[in-house]
DNA sequence: GCGACAG
DNA sequence: ATCTTGTCGC
């Protein structure tokens, strides 16, 4: 797929803030976005330990048989520090260089981090969604703005609450595992939350997390062994 | 001022 | 993110 950044890649926080302040009104947030979705992919990146070199897969799974579709990964060096709400910038570039080898066109974008749980309301899933025009939502292993009444959360599977920031639901902590820790879900762009969290429960019926990045997860770093 | 802080 | 084996539990 062919993708047009908007913007060069910044070397300063202080312009990476500026790109996140002018896209951040490009985000759809309502969506609804695909309901019965074919392909949806899932994307990640692995860091070497010593050095800058990244290594980054995109995972496309059909969704209803969750079976793997299409992989396509990307290897390069980070080129932009890893600062807390501009995570974005660290990765983006490996990513999008690995989407543009992909051949199909996935409905749906599941990336591993947040959506609109952010400090600015522009975490990489709805960077993500603006820059292809791809529905996408962020599916994170920790919070990092916003808090949720912990007591109210159910213990089983399917059991969520909403993720509240500056009395705004910026994202949801979505069980997706009996009495195991939850996810966090937040939007990225052309979904809705209700959808958004509808399909990572499906994409996860067995692990916390959805297949489409544990897959994603592991080709990362098989690539970056093999690149070093 | 101090601590916290997606991956 | 990454450094890291076994081990407790269902």
């Amino acid at each position: 797929m062919r993708i047009d950044i908007p913007h060069s890649w910044p070397r300063t926080e202080a312009d990476a803030i500026a790109i996140q302040d002018r896209l951040r009104g490009l985000v759809d947030r309502v969506g609804p976005g695909p309901r019965e979705p074919r392909l949806v992919a899932g994307l990640d990146v692995a860091y070497a330990e010593d050095s800058n070199r990244v290594a980054a897969a995109v995972v496309v799974l059909d969704a209803r048989t969750l079976e793997v579709v299409e992989r396509a990964t990307a290897v390069g060096d980070a080129t932009f520090p890893y600062v807390p709400g501009l995570f974005a910038f660290r990765e983006l570039p490996v990513l999008v260089e690995a989407l543009t080898r992909l051949e199909s066109v996935p409905e749906l974008l599941l990336c591993d981090g947040q959506g609109l749980a952010h400090p600015r309301r522009f975490g990489l899933a709805c960077h993500l969604g603006v820059l292809t025009g791809i529905a996408a939502a962020g599916v994170a292993k920790t919070t990092f703005v916003g808090d949720y009444d912990a007591a109210a959360l159910g213990p089983r599977r399917g059991a969520g609450v909403p993720l509240v920031d500056g009395g705004e639901t910026v994202g949801r902590a979505l069980r997706t595992r009996d009495g195991v820790k939850p996810v966090y879900v937040s939007t990225g762009h052309g979904i809705d939350l209700d959808t958004a969290c509808r399909h990572v429960l499906a994409l996860a019926p067995r692990y916390r997390l959805p297949q489409t990045t544990r897959l994603a997860d592991r080709l990362s770093r098989d690539v970056l062994r093999a690149a070093r």
